[in-house]
DNA sequence: TTGAAAGCGGTACCAT
DNA sequence: ATGGTACCGCTTTCAA
């Protein structure tokens, strides 16, 4: 492998010129640059990436924090990945597997210098823990934070989850149970907001077991339906899920079970995924992809020094034949 | 931030002993040991990974290329960054959306050791020009590759296929589609062959349109059924998809047309994914986290400096309720 | 056991 | 426009 000082030697040039060239550096004559670009080109010359990052103290790579890889963390790893390397960005992977030492090692390597940023798509660790570390870098979150210094790009779910209630009780639904997803998420106390006060405001029932939570997959809704089977007498209309996923559960296991959807129970999923337009399931459009792109555009000033415009944001419930 | 420089001053001891302590260098007294460590504590100190990169040469850190993720690509990604996660070895994930070009990035990043070594999961290169890449790290391959130099982890799907078709035979099916991958594919062809071979043998027909492909995914298998649909009079009895997804395509669709699943129309998908269990789809039952990790394997010679035992591979028949 | 110094392969400032 | 050279922060060989 060559370097750059036996391109500058060959050319007859010094490192400095040769680097200016590397760089675009206007303050090279026409004739300098061909000639050590040819000779480049004929020692198939590449810079190495390490010394560059060494160098500027850049590494152009951006690391994405995540218990685990699903497909409604897809649907965002997919846009930012896109996004970033639109500017040259890489986007390395770190999945905790809930396990706080792991995740840590992807803040350790924000300090270290191996990735310039960070985006956090959910995370186990403590908030107050993790901001210490803001200083060593630019840190923008999906998942909601409770705190200050670690922005947010996700909505506030209150809103999308209104528009899905709403839409239940317009329908004449007027038992209307949950699945939510993690216990203590800012997500989730959003829509139990939302549910608390619509049902209060129709005055509608309220039951304890028709709330769930930790329902986050497919096997998650399936294992819903079982359950409340046992409560024959006390079944519910319809139901509102974490994601489409669970809806997707939610449907098959129904069906197993001899349920009609949704004359036996109504489904609404959330976020709008493609198997959620496949399967006919009434959903929450949620622009994740938008979301993912924010997240790129909230590091994008410490990243490559100028702010870009966020996307506006908007839910919007998408109608199909589960409700 | 600190550095080792300033450690070694502060301790009193030269850079090469510090050195020698981050690397838990025998040659070093427990005395002076507990005294760098504690320095290092103090001023919270973290070496600089990109110094480590330039100097050793290594970056621990391996490329994965693949035209876009989808869930079958998923499921080999989460394999192979938590196997090459237990080595200390990170994932960088490079996706092309079939762009040549953009593709190249990949290889051009393992010759300026952005990466120590790379994984194709799918790609658009002509394979002479990307075996070209070898010689500056490992390289291996999920998509069969039609060339020495790449070694592939997959598996031939003639076995495969062959299972599912037998399965469709001994069950009486004799009407038999298939909805392929991509058109010149190792894999297709090996499913052709096997499609050929049983055909003749049971001298059951063969029409054209029974044969599609370029089928990737839950959209595309939708549009098989529409397009099938045309030939009332020849309608398959039974239909082999390319993968899981596509089988899901196959029956929302069917369904919404009012066909019977499988009455009117058997299907057998490929991979067992989770929605093939969950929607009941009778399957192949493909061991892509094992040829994830063999992936890791395969490089291990060049990777950490010795061969680890590749896992043995089997197909095998999930009969579910499709079939 | 420890230290001095030459790499690793670039960048960027200061001269000329 | 070009060159000289001091970094960037760590590893590793050779001596002591």
């Amino acid at each position: 492998m060559s370097n750059l000082d036996q391109i500058a030697k060959l050319a007859g040039f010094s490192k400095a010129t040769v680097s200016r060239v590397l760089n675009n550096s206007p303050h090279v004559s026409q004739e300098t640059r061909s000639k050590i670009l040819k000779i480049m080109q004929e020692l198939d010359y590449v810079p190495n990436r390490n010394a560059i990052s060494l160098s500027k103290g850049q590494t152009l790579q951006i690391g994405i924090i995540t218990s685990t890889i699903n497909e409604i963390v897809l649907a965002f790893l997919n846009s930012f990945v896109e996004v970033a390397g639109q500017y040259e960005f890489q986007t390395i992977i770190y999945t905790s597997g809930e396990d706080k030492k792991k995740e840590l090692l992807a803040f350790e390597d924000l300090k270290r210098k191996r990735v310039d940023a960070l985006v956090i798509i959910s995370c186990v660790n403590d908030t107050d823990l993790l901001s210490t570390y803001c200083k060593y870098g630019p840190i923008v979150s999906w998942q909601r934070m409770d705190h200050t210094d670690i922005r947010s790009v996700a909505m506030d779910q209150y809103e999308g989850y209104m528009l899905a209630l709403k839409h239940l009780i317009q329908k004449g639904y007027t038992r209307i149970a949950n699945a939510f997803g993690r216990p203590r998420s800012i997500n989730t106390h959003s829509r139990q907001r939302a549910y608390a006060y619509i049902m209060e405001q129709h005055n509608l029932p309220v039951l304890q077991h028709w709330n769930y939570s930790s329902i986050y997959n497919i096997r998650d809704g399936e294992q819903v339906v079982r359950d409340l089977l046992q409560y024959r007498d006390e079944f519910p209309q319809a139901i509102l899920c974490s994601n489409d996923y669970v809806a997707v559960g939610i449907i098959c296991e129904a069906r197993r079970q001899l349920l009609n959807v949704p004359e036996d129970l109504a489904i609404v999923g959330f976020d709008n995924t493609e198997l959620a337009h496949t399967m006919g399931i009434t959903t929450i459009q949620n622009p994740i992809a938008a979301q993912a792109q924010n997240a790129f555009y909230m590091l994008s000033p410490q990243l490559v020094g100028y702010q870009m415009e966020l996307h506006p944001l908007q839910y919007s419930l998408i109608e199909r034949t589960t409700t």
